[in-house]
DNA sequence: TTGAAAGCGTTACCAT
DNA sequence: ATGGTAACGCTTTCAA
């Protein structure tokens, strides 16, 4: 059914059949009425093609999911999706990214100028991204989940990574511990360099050195936990606590310190980043993981809310969003072992 | 720089322009040629919403994701997003599913009768299931993913969860084991039903009877995996295997197992389906664990191309593909105790 | 092999 | 408060 047919069908025209539909405020309470009733009685619905030609908005908010399955963005994507409930508005995930950075770039540039989505949302930028100068360069609608450092001003949501990692850090020194090892996220990321930033001066503070051989970068697999873990612990003295990025870091380095013998909450304290998911709780690990903690769901329902204000309207340079993190302590966080203290 | 302008540039009518983009026979190869040179160095592209209006074609493939943020689900989008690459077919993600059946039919119709996509994957369908029903009703294109008992011709790829669960269940029999508990996935849905039967036939084949009493069905999250395990444990005599539905179930289930002072792949025998995560490896798991093993982002692959097929034209009842199940097997598997030996 | 012109189904401007 | 009509930018007959 067509906007012609349907209108003819309401002896209306086809302009009123439209204001009515929109919720414009000209049209009277009574022809409104009449007209949502009987579109959904007749099933009419507007071809969304058409209102996407004429109105050039494309009714989508894009997303570029990296080539490494993370399982973070099912969370964030989910979170998204809870918030665009009702609002006549889709996630549309562009195939690929993650090859180099020029084609990420490319990949950038052809969905914005594709007019296939109204605005983007950037994940994990680094300090000077190309993809926010280049979107800033198209004057192009988009969010930043998490921060860099560029000039440029722009619309962003982020968590205190660096605030959350020296509370972790300064806690396990409160505990007596000294050599806290560190199982950060990929290099030159921003959120990695927040995170490392909250763990260094928090040595400092403490006139505890620095020492590089106790830090990793990397993705967040069990894997890489465990033999960054595994290699630290071979070190003499060993670490006595660790401080890691994400859930599966964490398990990976709870079956190392297990591997050495060790036990996690009695010879060495871990604290991880936990981003809530469903399916795998710090609460229910054995022992119960001490960790900061912010919901990777719920950044992804405010980053749909703040993008649909970026679109109503509001300026970007407005849209600063800095999130507490909680940290919470459970058992896998204890005293240092005596003999380990110096 | 519409097609007009970008036409005029070349001195030629926006029919030939247009119809040498998009690779009509009838246009000479020089044009052709100077064409699509032109486009890429004038930064010509067609505006993808006039297209989609005077074509029809949403270029679009429509994914609904569960409220339960699946972890499964980004590795199958990936996988999608992987093959889908290079084509000219974005993901559509629609915005919630999950609250009660009648509004996921809703939702399913909504997102079909809107032309956003052109065609939809179904995931983790029951046997008899309304979106299929729907979607065949419709005439609208589909894929399933996973298997239903319906009498609609349609396109579907699964896995043989049936011979997989089969196997790895009378692997655990030729072991010893009598008494095997296994968590399943939720209630009705045609996966679970098919592992059900795998499970209950290799019982059957070697004359063990079936108890109830030690099969649940429900989401896969580590902390289910740990509360039924942790009460089937607490039976007498208790079960001295699980076979598990997925990976976080089996985390819970080590552990439950542990808890109880008993060792993995000694007191009790461990087998979990593996969906093959780049962040969670069943090969490092202490003790590594035996699986039932399929990749869910080749299948995400596998589905895009099946349904570019489909939009291709290949009849959907064409379409059917079962996928073998590897059983792998590790350490977390070994002879049952000599104690539950009856 | 190329071009002119008629749609595709809406919205939004300008009238009334 | 309602209606006529010109866009929106492209593809696709129909002609040449």
């Amino acid at each position: 059914m067509k906007l012609k047919e349907f209108a003819s069908q309401l002896g209306l025209s086809p302009t009123t059949v439209s204001r009515a539909l929109s919720g414009y405020p000209e049209v009277s309470e009574k022809t409104r009425k009449r007209v949502a009733e009987e579109a959904v009685r007749l099933g009419y619905r507007p071809n969304i093609n058409a209102v996407r030609l004429v109105t050039g908005r494309a009714g989508a908010i894009g997303v570029i999911m990296g080539r490494t399955g993370e399982f973070h963005f099912a969370e964030f994507m989910s979170g998204m999706a809870e918030r665009l409930d009702g609002e006549d508005i889709d996630i549309l995930v562009s195939p690929t990214a993650d090859r180099d950075a020029t084609d990420e770039i490319s990949l950038y540039n052809r969905l914005v100028t594709s007019g296939r989505v109204d605005a983007v949302i950037v994940h994990s930028p680094k300090p000077n991204d190309e993809r926010i100068a280049l979107l800033h360069g198209l004057g192009f609608p988009f969010l930043v989940h998490g921060r860099s450092e560029t000039d440029v001003p722009h619309a962003w949501i982020d968590i205190d990574n660096e605030s959350a990692i020296r509370r972790a850090t300064s806690h396990l020194i409160d505990l007596g511990h000294r050599r806290i090892a560190m199982i950060n996220g990929r290099h030159g990321r921003t959120f990695s360099l927040h995170r490392d930033k909250g763990y260094r001066d928090a040595l400092q503070e403490r006139g505890i050195p620095f020492d590089p051989r106790l830090v990793a970068h990397d993705h967040f697999t069990d894997e890489l936990g465990f033999r960054y873990s595994r290699s630290f612990l071979e070190q003499s003295p060993r670490p006595t606590a660790f401080v890691a990025g994400s859930m599966m870091t964490a398990l990976g380095i709870y079956r190392a310190v297990r591997s050495r013998g060790l036990v996690v909450g009695k010879d060495v304290s871990v604290i991880a980043h936990d981003d809530v998911f469903p399916y795998l709780t710090a609460e229910n690990m054995v022992p119960s993981l001490s960790a900061t903690r912010s919901s990777m769901r719920a950044a992804g329902a405010r980053s749909a809310d703040l993008v649909l204000q970026l679109l109503g309207g509001r300026p970007a340079e407005e849209i600063h969003e800095l999130w507490t993190v909680e940290l919470i302590l459970r058992e896998s966080t204890g005293p240092a072992p005596a003999e380990a203290q110096s």
